[in-house]
DNA sequence: AAAATCAGTGTAAGCGCTTACATCGAATCA
DNA sequence: TGATTCGATGTAAGCGCTTACACTGATTTT
């Protein structure tokens, strides 16, 4: 073995004075090799500072104990905060993950699936259940078991994730209670994107129920961007009859029109009422505070890496675990106030 | 071949009439096989639904085309914003980015680092240059080139970063021309961190030029979150004399700080000034508006990303690039009221 | 005491791929 | 025309590891 060359199984099964299967069996399974060798063997991988090639063992074990997960981007608190319990879930299980961005686009998605499956990942995590019918397909035909999350699928497949759709409504009901009856909402992009839909649709339901009709209930698609909430809240504010009360698709987009509501001199709660979603560490700093549902990514983290082990494994599994959310009432939202005229 | 089994280099090679060789040439140098046979093995791996597995090609070229970056948490928005540019900063050269996260532990971090060799990457971001030697040599005896980021390293090894030790001695001189005579640091856990280290030096040299012992300048330090750097504001309020300007390691620190003044009743910038580093989109949104350093993450991860690819290369290299860092003046640094009797 | 069992270890056959080298026919040259 | 070169392709040897199976000597069973 050169100086500077990585050691190999060889190289340490030479130094201990033993065959290559025993060193492998000190490490994969160090109960069926005897105490007096198995120590031996430690000191050599110890002493030349052997770790076991990843490729090598892959091809002959045909596992990678590898989890992949493809999530729309990194720069996204919320991602960020699940896909690190999920990690740390995983880890408890000796599982490695591997995460890859699609940047919201289904093509991208795509690609980074074959990269997955390239890597021979055991499982694979993927963001809510919007995606071409092929991705699915190629997942399947692969044999890669695979779950969403943040969401709750359609009719097939494995989710763990919140009903965003319920939430939704039930936040929309409590701002219909404070007496609001001119309601506006800023979405997220809803294509493509499974819980930007169906927390419209959420507001969008309970609204009806209330008897507000969909074109008296305007709705701005934005970006997830403090700038877009802010160019949103605008347009919105710009409408008239003015609405009272404007529900967000998230708490980057509340805040963002916030900001918008101090710059055109409108008072929150007072002159209008702004609420959030997924109370994210921001909307407890902003102030008034933000009234927004509580979403626990950590928890739904640690729920998905539960079901993904479970799959890999081929154990019993729920389609679908719920994990609950709940409204937290804060500062931005009040009684409507009567507006200017219309 | 199996139906529901990954198709192999071999199921291509009797699909399309040839041999192994040759798909693995359509496949790594197409332009060495003639365009009539690539596009009937292009056919094959497109009907198979082939992708090349990573193991086998890894174990046989002995290239992995993959870079780790091992960084303290995922849950943090300036690494997550940095990772994101550097991943697509390497994909544009072919290299797949493998993301982990060592909670500011130098132990995990060197867990991390064998994990990363184990699978082989060509090359290895690192934060900042603390840690202990064995992990360095570790790493050279393996012979992989690594590059610290965030910051500018001591003597040797290669570095893309910022100077915050001078962005933080420049925000402090603006923060003494307004008249400040009593300051006080809120910051980052210095143990094993050179940017909150380099934070605090820049801040007390600043400081101390300007006539300020370092016993003069109270500092605490406190985790990055807001909750920690409400915490450290209310202590610092509590002192007598009180600081009128508090400098923070971080924008999040600065934002708790905000949040703790405003419990206090204390306005900012009238009774106290604050100011936070980095620039997120949150320094933006809070009111007033945060002045703090403008630290172009984003540029930073390009740039490490080109520095990547040519250690890999064995190109020339600069050991140390700098990205240059801006102040961002804002509204809640003012001049310093005169405060209660001491 | 011979047979059966067993724990500890070694032997060697691949896993799916790349690549040095061999081969071969066609084009080019002397 | 025969020798040479060359481009396209095939042959086959591993890369570092796991694991079925074989082997050995000791222990237990009959």
């Amino acid at each position: 073995m050169n100086e500077f060359a990585k050691p190999t199984l060889d190289d340490v099964a030479r130094a201990a004075g033993v065959s290559t299967a025993t060193v492998s069996r000190c490490l994969n399974a160090p109960d069926r090799v005897i105490a007096t060798t198995r120590e031996r063997v430690m000191q050599a991988v110890e002493a030349l500072g052997y770790t076991p090639d990843f490729g090598g063992r892959a091809l002959a074990s045909r596992r990678t104990n590898t989890v992949g997960a493809i999530i729309p981007t990194m720069d996204n608190a919320i991602f960020a905060r699940g896909l690190q319990s999920f990690q740390e879930a995983l880890s408890r299980f000796g599982k490695t993950l591997l995460v890859a961005s699609s940047g919201y686009s289904p093509a991208r998605e795509r690609e980074q699936m074959e990269v997955m499956a390239s890597r021979g990942v055991d499982g694979l995590l993927l963001i809510g259940s919007a995606r071409p019918e092929a991705s699915v397909e190629f997942l399947r035909r692969r044999g890669i078991p695979f779950l969403g999350a943040w969401n709750l699928g359609g009719e097939d497949g494995y989710f763990v994730g919140f009903d965003n759709r319920a939430a939704a409504a039930g936040l929309t009901e409590i701002v219909l209670a404070k007496g609001h009856r001119r309601l506006a909402m800023i979405a997220g992009i809803t294509e493509m994107n499974d819980r930007a839909a169906d927390r419209m649709e959420g507001v969008r339901a309970a609204a009806e129920r209330a008897g507000i009709e969909a074109d008296q209930l305007p709705v701005i698609e934005a970006a997830y961007t403090f700038d877009e909430g802010a160019r949103a809240f605008g347009d919105l504010m710009a409408l008239s009859p003015r609405p009272t009360a404007v529900l967000c698709g998230n708490d980057v987009l509340a805040v963002g029109a916030m900001q918008k509501a101090r710059e055109l001199g409108l008072r929150v709660p007072e002159d209008v009422s702004i609420t959030g979603f997924d109370d994210i560490d921001l909307a407890g700093v902003v102030d008034p505070k933000l009234t927004t549902v509580r979403v626990p990514h950590n928890r739904m983290g640690e729920a998905a890496a539960e079901m993904m082990i479970r799959l890999i494994n081929k154990e019993q599994v729920e389609r679908r675990i719920e994990i609950p959310t709940a409204i937290v009432e804060r500062g931005t939202l009040g009684p409507p106030t009567p507006g200017p005229a219309v």
